[in-house]
DNA sequence: GCCCAGGGAATCG
DNA sequence: CGATTCCATGGG
Protein backbone atom coordinates (compact mmCIF):
# COMPACT_ATOMS: atom_id res chain seq x y z
CA UNK A 1 0.00 0.00 0.00
CA UNK A 2 1.23 3.47 -0.82
CA UNK A 3 0.76 6.48 1.41
CA UNK A 4 1.38 10.08 0.47
CA UNK A 5 1.79 12.56 3.28
CA UNK A 6 2.44 16.23 2.88
CA UNK A 7 4.89 17.69 5.40
CA UNK A 8 6.12 21.27 5.03
CA UNK A 9 9.71 22.22 5.88
CA UNK A 10 10.63 18.60 6.41
CA UNK A 11 13.85 16.71 5.70
CA UNK A 12 13.54 12.94 5.50
CA UNK A 13 17.29 12.37 5.28
CA UNK A 14 18.12 14.58 8.26
CA UNK A 15 15.31 13.04 10.28
CA UNK A 16 16.49 9.49 9.62
CA UNK A 17 20.23 10.22 9.81
CA UNK A 18 20.39 12.50 12.84
CA UNK A 19 21.06 9.63 15.23
CA UNK A 20 17.62 9.13 16.75
CA UNK A 21 16.86 5.85 14.95
CA UNK A 22 19.01 2.94 13.86
CA UNK A 23 16.97 0.74 11.55
CA UNK A 24 16.83 2.79 8.34
CA UNK A 25 19.28 2.53 5.44
CA UNK A 26 19.68 4.80 2.47
CA UNK A 27 19.18 3.20 -0.92
CA UNK A 28 20.99 4.05 -4.14
CA UNK A 29 17.98 6.00 -5.41
CA UNK A 30 17.98 8.20 -2.31
CA UNK A 31 14.99 6.54 -0.70
CA UNK A 32 15.21 4.83 2.69
CA UNK A 33 14.18 1.35 3.76
CA UNK A 34 13.65 0.37 7.33
CA UNK A 35 11.55 -1.51 9.80
CA UNK A 36 9.00 0.10 12.08
CA UNK A 37 7.22 -2.14 14.57
CA UNK A 38 6.52 -5.24 12.46
CA UNK A 39 6.46 -3.50 9.08
CA UNK A 40 9.15 -2.99 6.51
CA UNK A 41 8.76 0.31 4.82
CA UNK A 42 10.32 2.18 1.95
CA UNK A 43 10.17 5.94 2.12
CA UNK A 44 11.07 8.66 -0.34
CA UNK A 45 10.70 12.41 -0.24
CA UNK A 46 9.70 14.55 -3.19
CA UNK A 47 9.48 18.19 -2.23
CA UNK A 48 7.11 18.45 0.70
CA UNK A 49 5.66 15.04 -0.01
CA UNK A 50 6.55 11.85 1.73
CA UNK A 51 5.88 8.71 -0.27
CA UNK A 52 5.66 5.53 1.76
CA UNK A 53 5.34 1.95 0.67
CA UNK A 54 4.29 -0.27 3.55
CA UNK A 55 2.18 -3.38 3.61
CA UNK A 56 0.02 -2.45 6.55
CA UNK A 57 -0.76 0.42 8.87
CA UNK A 58 -3.09 3.23 7.88
CA UNK A 59 -1.79 6.64 6.83
CA UNK A 60 -2.68 7.86 10.33
CA UNK A 61 0.01 5.67 11.77
CA UNK A 62 2.70 7.22 9.61
CA UNK A 63 1.45 10.74 10.22
CA UNK A 64 1.85 10.06 13.91
CA UNK A 65 5.24 8.39 13.41
CA UNK A 66 6.57 11.47 11.65
CA UNK A 67 5.07 13.68 14.37
CA UNK A 68 2.83 15.61 12.06
CA UNK A 69 0.60 16.98 14.81
CA UNK A 70 3.44 18.83 16.53
CA UNK A 71 3.83 22.46 15.46
CA UNK A 72 7.53 22.64 14.58
CA UNK A 73 7.25 26.10 13.12
CA UNK A 74 6.06 27.36 16.47
CA UNK A 75 8.77 25.50 18.38
CA UNK A 76 11.57 26.59 16.07
CA UNK A 77 10.42 30.20 16.31
CA UNK A 78 11.21 30.09 20.01
CA UNK A 79 14.88 29.95 19.05
CA UNK A 80 14.77 33.54 17.72
CA UNK A 81 17.56 35.59 19.24
CA UNK A 82 19.98 32.71 19.76
CA UNK A 83 22.43 33.02 16.86
CA UNK A 84 23.74 29.48 17.25
CA UNK A 85 20.29 27.93 17.10
CA UNK A 86 19.20 30.28 14.34
CA UNK A 87 22.05 28.97 12.18
CA UNK A 88 21.39 25.35 13.07
CA UNK A 89 17.68 25.85 12.48
CA UNK A 90 18.28 27.23 9.00
CA UNK A 91 20.27 24.14 8.02
CA UNK A 92 18.67 21.34 9.97
CA UNK A 93 15.23 22.62 10.90
CA UNK A 94 13.70 19.83 8.83
CA UNK A 95 14.42 17.30 11.57
CA UNK A 96 11.37 15.79 13.29
CA UNK A 97 11.47 13.79 16.50
CA UNK A 98 10.02 10.44 15.44
CA UNK A 99 7.34 8.75 17.54
CA UNK A 100 9.32 5.57 17.97
CA UNK A 101 8.52 2.59 20.13
CA UNK A 102 9.73 3.20 23.68
CA UNK A 103 10.93 -0.32 24.33
CA UNK A 104 12.98 -0.37 21.15
CA UNK A 105 14.44 3.03 21.98
CA UNK A 106 15.35 1.92 25.49
CA UNK A 107 17.28 -1.13 24.31
CA UNK A 108 18.83 0.73 21.39
CA UNK A 109 20.25 3.46 23.59
CA UNK A 110 21.46 1.01 26.21
CA UNK A 111 23.39 -0.60 23.37
CA UNK A 112 24.71 2.80 22.34
CA UNK A 113 26.93 3.16 25.38
CA UNK A 114 30.59 3.74 24.62
CA UNK A 115 30.33 2.89 20.94
CA UNK A 116 29.50 4.60 17.68
CA UNK A 117 26.49 4.69 15.42
CA UNK A 118 27.56 2.16 12.76
CA UNK A 119 28.21 -0.41 15.44
CA UNK A 120 24.99 0.34 17.30
CA UNK A 121 23.16 -0.36 14.07
CA UNK A 122 25.04 -3.64 13.71
CA UNK A 123 24.21 -4.80 17.22
CA UNK A 124 20.53 -3.97 16.76
CA UNK A 125 20.46 -5.72 13.39
CA UNK A 126 21.95 -8.89 14.87
CA UNK A 127 19.64 -8.73 17.89
CA UNK A 128 16.61 -8.52 15.61
CA UNK A 129 17.81 -11.32 13.34
CA UNK A 130 18.44 -13.52 16.35
CA UNK A 131 15.25 -12.91 18.33
CA UNK A 132 12.83 -10.78 16.36
CA UNK A 133 9.72 -12.10 14.67
CA UNK A 134 10.45 -12.74 10.99
CA UNK A 135 8.46 -10.43 8.77
CA UNK A 136 8.56 -9.80 5.03
CA UNK A 137 11.78 -7.90 4.43
CA UNK A 138 13.44 -8.53 7.76
CA UNK A 139 12.76 -8.97 11.45
CA UNK A 140 10.75 -7.06 13.98
CA UNK A 141 12.39 -5.83 17.16
CA UNK A 142 12.35 -8.56 19.85
CA UNK A 143 9.67 -8.28 22.51
CA UNK A 144 10.53 -7.82 26.20
CA UNK A 145 9.37 -11.35 27.04
CA UNK A 146 11.45 -12.93 24.28
CA UNK A 147 14.54 -11.09 25.41
CA UNK A 148 13.82 -11.69 29.08
CA UNK A 149 13.90 -15.46 28.51
CA UNK A 150 17.42 -15.32 27.10
CA UNK A 151 20.69 -15.99 28.86
CA UNK A 152 23.90 -14.09 28.25
CA UNK A 153 25.17 -17.03 26.22
CA UNK A 154 22.14 -16.87 23.95
CA UNK A 155 23.10 -13.32 23.09
CA UNK A 156 26.74 -13.95 22.17
CA UNK A 157 25.98 -13.58 18.42
CA UNK A 158 24.82 -10.03 19.04
CA UNK A 159 28.39 -9.09 20.05
CA UNK A 160 27.17 -6.50 22.48
CA UNK A 161 29.97 -7.14 24.96
CA UNK A 162 29.41 -5.74 28.42
CA UNK A 163 26.07 -4.32 27.27
CA UNK A 164 24.54 -7.80 27.11
CA UNK A 165 23.73 -7.96 30.79
CA UNK A 166 22.30 -4.45 30.62
CA UNK A 167 19.68 -5.28 28.00
CA UNK A 168 18.81 -8.47 29.88
CA UNK A 169 18.23 -6.47 33.04
CA UNK A 170 16.02 -4.04 31.13
CA UNK A 171 14.04 -6.88 29.55
CA UNK A 172 13.44 -8.55 32.90
CA UNK A 173 12.31 -5.36 34.58
CA UNK A 174 9.91 -4.56 31.75
CA UNK A 175 8.66 -8.09 31.27
CA UNK A 176 7.98 -8.58 34.97
CA UNK A 177 6.03 -5.35 35.16
CA UNK A 178 8.50 -3.82 37.60
CA UNK A 179 8.80 -1.00 35.09
CA UNK A 180 5.76 -0.01 33.04
CA UNK A 181 7.08 1.83 30.03
CA UNK A 182 3.70 3.20 28.94
CA UNK A 183 3.60 5.36 32.04
CA UNK A 184 6.74 7.23 31.00
CA UNK A 185 4.83 9.24 28.41
CA UNK A 186 2.79 11.19 30.94
CA UNK A 187 4.74 10.84 34.17
CA UNK A 188 6.39 13.98 35.56
CA UNK A 189 9.73 14.14 33.76
CA UNK A 190 11.91 13.76 36.85
CA UNK A 191 9.91 10.75 37.99
CA UNK A 192 10.30 9.24 34.51
CA UNK A 193 14.06 9.83 34.73
CA UNK A 194 14.24 8.13 38.12
CA UNK A 195 12.28 5.17 36.83
CA UNK A 196 14.65 4.59 33.94
CA UNK A 197 17.75 5.06 36.10
CA UNK A 198 16.71 1.95 38.03
CA UNK A 199 17.69 -0.14 35.03
CA UNK A 200 21.26 -1.40 35.03
CA UNK A 201 23.04 0.18 32.08
CA UNK A 202 20.85 3.26 32.07
CA UNK A 203 22.61 6.38 33.27
CA UNK A 204 21.68 9.98 32.65
CA UNK A 205 22.55 10.06 28.99
CA UNK A 206 20.72 6.87 28.06
CA UNK A 207 17.71 7.93 30.12
CA UNK A 208 17.51 11.27 28.31
CA UNK A 209 17.78 9.62 24.88
CA UNK A 210 15.12 7.08 25.78
CA UNK A 211 12.75 9.76 27.00
CA UNK A 212 13.30 12.04 24.02
CA UNK A 213 13.29 9.48 21.23
CA UNK A 214 11.16 6.70 22.73
CA UNK A 215 8.57 8.72 24.62
CA UNK A 216 8.67 12.06 22.84
CA UNK A 217 9.57 13.94 25.99
CA UNK A 218 10.85 17.18 24.46
CA UNK A 219 12.06 18.33 27.89
CA UNK A 220 14.84 15.74 27.77
CA UNK A 221 18.36 16.90 26.88
CA UNK A 222 20.89 14.12 26.22
CA UNK A 223 24.54 15.13 26.53
CA UNK A 224 27.08 12.84 24.86
CA UNK A 225 30.65 13.51 23.74
CA UNK A 226 29.49 15.47 20.70
CA UNK A 227 27.14 17.59 22.75
CA UNK A 228 29.89 18.26 25.26
CA UNK A 229 31.99 19.67 22.42
CA UNK A 230 29.07 21.69 21.09
CA UNK A 231 28.29 23.13 24.52
CA UNK A 232 31.94 23.92 25.17
CA UNK A 233 32.41 25.59 21.80
CA UNK A 234 29.08 27.34 21.36
CA UNK A 235 27.82 27.97 24.89
CA UNK A 236 30.89 28.45 27.09
CA UNK A 237 28.80 30.56 29.49
CA UNK A 238 25.85 28.19 29.63
CA UNK A 239 22.85 27.27 27.52
CA UNK A 240 20.55 30.02 26.25
CA UNK A 241 17.00 30.51 27.46
CA UNK A 242 15.87 29.91 23.87
CA UNK A 243 17.41 26.43 23.91
CA UNK A 244 15.78 25.71 27.24
CA UNK A 245 12.39 26.54 25.76
CA UNK A 246 12.52 23.20 23.94
CA UNK A 247 15.61 21.31 25.08
CA UNK A 248 14.96 18.17 23.08
CA UNK A 249 14.77 19.79 19.68
CA UNK A 250 17.53 22.28 20.46
CA UNK A 251 19.72 19.38 21.47
CA UNK A 252 19.04 17.49 18.28
CA UNK A 253 19.91 20.47 16.08
CA UNK A 254 23.12 21.10 18.01
CA UNK A 255 24.10 17.43 18.10
CA UNK A 256 23.56 16.91 14.38
CA UNK A 257 25.37 20.11 13.49
CA UNK A 258 28.33 19.18 15.63
CA UNK A 259 28.56 15.70 14.13
CA UNK A 260 28.38 16.93 10.55
CA UNK A 261 30.50 20.04 10.93
CA UNK A 262 32.73 19.37 13.92
CA UNK A 263 36.34 19.28 12.87
CA UNK A 264 38.14 16.64 14.85
CA UNK A 265 36.42 13.44 13.83
CA UNK A 266 34.41 14.69 10.92
CA UNK A 267 35.84 12.01 8.62
CA UNK A 268 34.67 9.16 10.82
CA UNK A 269 31.16 8.93 9.45
C1' DG B 1 49.46 -0.98 18.43
C1' DC B 2 46.75 3.17 19.56
C1' DC B 3 42.71 5.83 20.01
C1' DC B 4 38.00 6.60 19.93
C1' DA B 5 33.07 5.65 20.10
C1' DG B 6 25.36 9.25 21.14
C1' DG B 7 28.42 5.56 28.81
C1' DG B 8 27.80 3.22 32.99
C1' DA B 9 29.15 0.61 37.17
C1' DA B 10 32.30 -0.22 40.69
C1' DT B 11 35.78 1.45 43.39
C1' DC B 12 38.59 4.70 45.76
C1' DG B 13 40.02 8.93 48.10
C1' DC C 1 30.83 13.97 46.74
C1' DG C 2 34.53 13.81 42.23
C1' DA C 3 37.99 11.18 39.88
C1' DT C 4 39.66 6.63 38.02
C1' DT C 5 39.34 2.31 36.09
C1' DC C 6 37.25 -1.33 33.81
C1' DC C 7 34.05 -3.12 30.74
C1' DA C 8 33.92 -5.68 24.88
C1' DT C 9 34.23 -4.54 20.33
C1' DG C 10 35.13 -2.64 15.74
C1' DG C 11 36.93 0.97 12.68
C1' DG C 12 40.21 4.41 11.35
Amino acid sequence: MQHIISIPNFSLSDTLCCGQCFRFSEQVDGSYTGIVQNQSVRIAQKGDQLILRALQFPTDFWENYFDLQTDYEQILSRFDGDPVLETARAKYGGIRILRQDGWEALISFILSSNTHIPRIRGMIQRLCELLGEPIPGGHAFPTPSTLARCSEKDLVPVRAGFRTRYILDAAKKVDSGEIVLDQLKDMPIDQARETLLNICGVGEKVAECTLLFGFHRLEAFPVDVWMKKALQNRYPDGLSRQALSCPGIAQQLLFYQERLEGHVYSKTY
